[in-house]
DNA sequence: ACCCAGGGTCATA
DNA sequence: TATGACCATGGG
């Protein structure tokens, strides 16, 4: 067993998050929109901007498509040409396509509430396109459920912050099982961290892992965070 | 004419 | 296990 870096504790995650809400504000990510519209906006925001995926979203939202019936009884063709803007558009209305039919398979929301946060993960990561990225973020914001979402903001902020090795091994996995594993906050918590996280990293460079010698901003803001 | 964006899958070695 | 190719549009 080697010793790889994992500073990871509750406080140090509270505090993250209390810097972050006190420099960005309350994000409120996926206000007020159905269970299923937020699967959706899932696959569709996948490598693309959210936007993009936005527009996407009212397209088929001005059809009726956001509905699991109707989505999965709609042309493959039909949704292609609705969600174009988001980029991948043959690929992703094949797997809306196939979670919409996989959704009522399952009974619905009120059936899926029902289970739990292990068992539905592996259900969401058996369908096509659904890695777990965007498992965890379903689970998180359409489910409620209490988890991390490591995506490559947060492992760029965290490596950053010395609190993980900088492209380390088992990215997403190894990272949201050492969050999950030690912090134990509510969904409203996690859902606010990496919205905020998310925002946090668009609003400094790119520049991955550090940021000496970044073109766009040679100190990153997010060094300010240990303070 | 580049580069990248709130990933995932599949083929290689 | 770990890279690389691929998916495709829109904005800088």
């Amino acid at each position: 067993m080697t010793s790889t870096l994992m500073r990871i504790d509750p406080g140090r995650i509270r505090d993250l998050h209390d810097t972050l809400l006190d420099r960005h504000g309350p994000q409120r990510w996926w206000p007020g929109h159905s269970a299923f519209e937020v699967l959706a906006g899932a696959i569709l925001v996948q490598r693309t901007r959210w936007e993009n995926a936005a527009r996407a979203l009212e397209e088929l939202d001005r059809e009726g498509l956001l509905l699991p019936g109707r989505l999965a009884a709609c042309p493959p063709g039909n949704v292609e040409s609705l969600i174009r803007p988001a980029g991948f558009y043959r690929q992703k209305a094949a797997r809306l396509r196939a979670a919409a039919a996989w959704w009522q398979g399952e009974g619905g929301l009120g059936r899926m509430a029902q289970m739990s946060t292990g068992d539905l993960r592996e259900r969401l990561l058996g369908l096509d396109g659904i890695g777990p990225e965007t498992a965890d973020c379903i689970l998180l914001y359409a489910f409620d459920r209490p988890l991390f979402i490591a995506d490559a903001y947060a492992r760029r902020l965290f490596a950053r912050l010395g609190w993980i090795e900088p492209g380390g091994r088992g990215t997403y996995e190894r990272l949201a099982r050492a969050v999950n594993g030690t912090v134990h906050e509510g969904a409203r918590f996690f859902n606010e961290l990496h919205a905020l996280i998310v925002t946090h990293g668009k609003s400094v460079c790119s520049d991955t892992p550090r940021c000496d010698g970044c073109p766009l901003r040679p100190r990153c803001p997010a060094g300010e965070l240990h303070s």
